[in-house]
DNA sequence: CGCAACATCTGCAACGATGTATGCCGGGCC
DNA sequence: GGCCCGGCATACATCGTTGCAGATGTTGCG
């Protein structure tokens, strides 16, 4: 079997206590103990088991990651983010794919889930507040993404209404005034896509430009999607001389569907996107988006979130900090 | 603080293990008191602390999956595949970002992380396999990609020479005779690059082509790499009429920077790459790759690892099941 | 009726670590 | 000289669960 404490504090001649001392840095430990102890521990190869130490301290050192699925692009870079960011201040990070099921997103919050990890990163699609507070607990809980917007609850949010502005406002700039928006349903005003729409709308206003819903397309965020409602809007017959998708991916769909129809990227339509993934920076043409600050929505979110963990009882406000976004101007609306 | 078996024992007027038996389906309880037993469970909210039962039992339910980065597309895409799989056969996956660092290896494979989990998968990218075995002990272990080959270890393998051949071969047959090789260094001959490197050649062979080194651009497996290497390419003279990225973000970073270099694709030059990943299906043009089928991958390899994990001390022969494959024929290669 | 065989339930110890309380030793202070 | 204190080490209980070995009750059959 594996070599626990006992074997080593008997390997070194002091108590199995001492052993745990100088594991933990306990400060009181003659150097010559100390030496012995870890000599102990080299030659017999121990390692602490942290399902013990957990089961004692009722601390896991793991904070759990709720979201839909790690194949969405935005996901995957993200929990590679906040992982690094967990990783650097001693915590390790367990994924939980929820599908976009609100039983899975239910299960996440409540089940033997939370027993594992000491708080959750929680990017909720299908529950909403009332939900998450209810099926939460007391569990230390970081909100991000903005389908979920509430005064109780801390999360870490992006600008999606100033950069969708700030996107839609270089589409104009470019001269475009029947831009295309992918993802959103022209009452929508909630959530991301909501506020997007919203940031949308105000760009328009502000250029003097006439809102047209016939010029907005709901659907899923996702390629194929994407893809599917671009050729929709092309059979329509409504006109249009740019595309803004909600996120990338739905941008890279249209662009896909576009350039297959033989329109030309950008000349004809240009194309933008929210997100910047990777991806975005190599496709062809690449696509102009808006960098969300994913790194520091990753830092801050993992720094809220520990904050609250070691920090339990104490009284706090709710935070709700900001990352700061940056538009990436590309070839595909330049 | 929490809600125990003690409490619920107590609450339904049973012995405590009697909840731990209706817990773990125990056979032989009289549906009264199992009825009892859940609706005190359900009254009190109780929730099995699982950090205790793995202390007891010594499983924790939860594999280790290593691998580089998961803002690869490939691995995030894998790993979403084995968290499902996993997930379906009533375990957790805990994910490692090694970085691709020879440390983080290490240290994954021996370090408290081990003791987290019951059994790891292990995408390798800079332990050789000795250094491997040495380090994993008798930790369940099956490894994927194939960078290390030994027969002392299970793995789930790709027919990395059968689909590169394939790929290559569908450029013959389109009458490409000076195919470029992104990703694999001329001498290569183990390892994925190399094992793609081989199917390359093979199929030259099979069509009476000869081989040229100089078509052989070594480089990291990443966008902006291949985007790099096809600018070097270009470059120097060398003269091409088709690029095959060993794998897709590599050949859409080479793409990429065909198109904007002006060279027209698949007219000009072909492109093609291999993975499959979900973003290749909507480049522009669409890549044509091959797909090394991932889901079975992830299906195989958490079954073989469960398997091993489930009858540990059984003497077993190792296993290396190979995965089947599929070319998906795109615009960028028609 | 007695006893085996089975169904149902229980108590105790243990998994491997940590917190708390405490013991012991030597030196400085009154 | 006695006392206190800081430095160092220890014993014991404990976290919440499950494995093991019974204890108890119930049924069937010779």
């Amino acid at each position: 079997m594996a070599v626990t404490m006992n074997d080593v504090a008997r390997a070194a001649g002091v108590s199995l206590k001492t052993v745990s001392n100088v594991i933990n840095n306990y400060e009181f430990i003659r150097p010559a103990t100390k030496q012995r102890v870890l000599d102990a521990i080299d030659e017999l190869g121990y390692e602490t088991n942290l399902t013990a130490r957990s089961l004692r301290s009722g601390k896991t050192s793991m904070l759990g990651l709720v979201l839909a699925d790690l194949s969405v692009p935005y996901y995957a870079e993200l929990a590679s983010d906040i992982m690094k960011a967990a990783w650097s201040r001693g915590y390790r990070v367990l994924v939980e794919q929820s599908g976009n099921e609100t039983e899975h997103e239910k299960a996440a919050l409540q089940g033997p889930f939370r027993s594992l990890t000491d708080g959750l990163l929680f990017i909720p699609l299908s529950l909403d507040a009332e939900q998450i507070i209810a099926a939460a607990g007391s569990k230390p809980l970081v909100l991000l993404g903005e389908f979920v917007q509430d005064p109780r609850l801390d999360m870490v949010l992006i600008q999606n209404q100033e950069a969708a502005a700030a996107v839609t406002a270089h589409l104009l700039a470019g001269g475009r005034r029947r831009i295309a928006v992918l993802g959103a349903h022209d009452g929508d005003t909630t959530g991301s896509n909501g506020l997007r729409l919203d940031g949308y709308k105000a760009a328009l206003t502000a250029a003097g430009v006439e809102y047209d819903p016939a010029l907005v397309v709901p659907c899923n965020w996702r390629r194929d999607a994407g893809a599917d409602a671009t050729s929709r809007l092309l059979d329509s017959g409504v006109e249009f001389d740019a595309v803004f998708g909600l996120n990338d991916v739905l941008a890279l769909g249209a662009m896909h569907e576009l350039l297959l129809r033989g329109r030309k990227v950008p000349e004809e339509i240009a194309v933008a996107g929210f997100d910047d993934i990777d991806e975005s920076r190599f496709a062809s043409p690449s696509l102009t988006t808006v960098a969300p600050g994913r790194a520091e929505i990753a830092e801050r979110a993992v720094e809220l979130l520990i904050q609250r963990i070691e920090s339990k009882d104490a009284v706090h406000t709710v935070q709700q900090p900001e990352a700061a976004f940056e538009l990436r101007v590309r070839q595909s609306a330049p």
